[in-house]
DNA sequence: ACAAAACAGGACAATAACATCCGGTATTGC
DNA sequence: GCAATACCGGATGTTATTGTCCTGTTTTGT
């Protein structure tokens, strides 16, 4: 439906977090994919899937069966942004020249340098921002509520 | 064939790039669709289209018919990686809620706000690089150059 | 044990991104 | 004028992403 989140993060990614901060919430109770649907407005079949993903790289934990769910499986603070981007949609450092160019082997162009650098800078960002801090942020707006 | 750059940038981009830089080092000959593609190893069917949209935006210039071809438009140090990305791709900051939550109208919350963020460095480093810069690096490898 | 809850995983459908092909039009050089 | 060059734009094909559905398996509560 809605395309990609500023022409440059994928709608899995976006889906992604939206439900590892819903879990990171409620540490207490585990969710159904239904109830992170419901909080989260993601298509709940979809979701599926994107939980399936972050149980294979073991960043939640899956009980299955009657009053079962998922839970966070590590600490809000020792959770990155940057590691759920990495488990759905990996962000990747441009290492070797795209054209394959065999002189740009050791050093890319001035231009891949650059988009590089513009990689690195989002890596920052991502690397530095635990679940804690986006839940204990001074920001007025609660994530994923409407009130 | 290849798909996306770092997981980030769409091929596209990156087409449009390796085009733009290949016609700002020949600012003196036009450059026919065969030419570019031949240098930027861009598919030349899909390089005309992306050179129409560069057409459309006043980027290139266009010149049909025998000892056709296309042109910069504009000054190498007018122009940056943040131009030619706005052009095919654009790069879109986060303005208003994913969700649609109406609490979140005024102010995102933290999670999309960092999201912005990320969004905000890439705008800084592809606004602050021109054509100019890039082929004035004193990165010793030449763009799209094999050498 | 058994029915209900809940996830797992494969198959499939819809959409968007990437890519090709081809007939049409503009322009040039002779 | 005319043939060759080169872009234009619509139609179509291919692949990746997003999204749905359905059957099977695990687990629980009684």
């Amino acid at each position: 439906m809605a395309s990609k989140i500023g022409g440059m993060f994928s709608q899995t990614v976006e889906y992604a977090l939206r439900a590892i901060v819903h879990l990171a919430k409620q540490p207490d109770a585990l969710q159904t994919t239904a109830q992170i649907s419901k909080a989260t407005q993601v298509p709940s079949a979809y979701l599926s899937k994107v939980l399936q993903t972050l149980t294979r790289d073991g960043l939640v934990e899956v009980k299955r069966g009657v009053s079962g769910g998922y839970l966070l499986n590590k600490s809000p603070d020792e959770m990155t942004i940057y590691d759920v981007v990495q488990c759905v949609d990996p962000l990747q450092r441009i290492r070797t020249c795209p054209l394959e160019l065999s002189s740009h082997r050791k050093r890319l162009c001035s231009l891949h340098a650059k988009m590089d650098s513009a990689l690195e800078s989002i890596e920052t960002v991502f690397r530095t921002t635990t679940l804690t801090e986006l839940m204990n942020s001074p920001n007025p707006s609660i994530p994923l509520c409407n009130v």
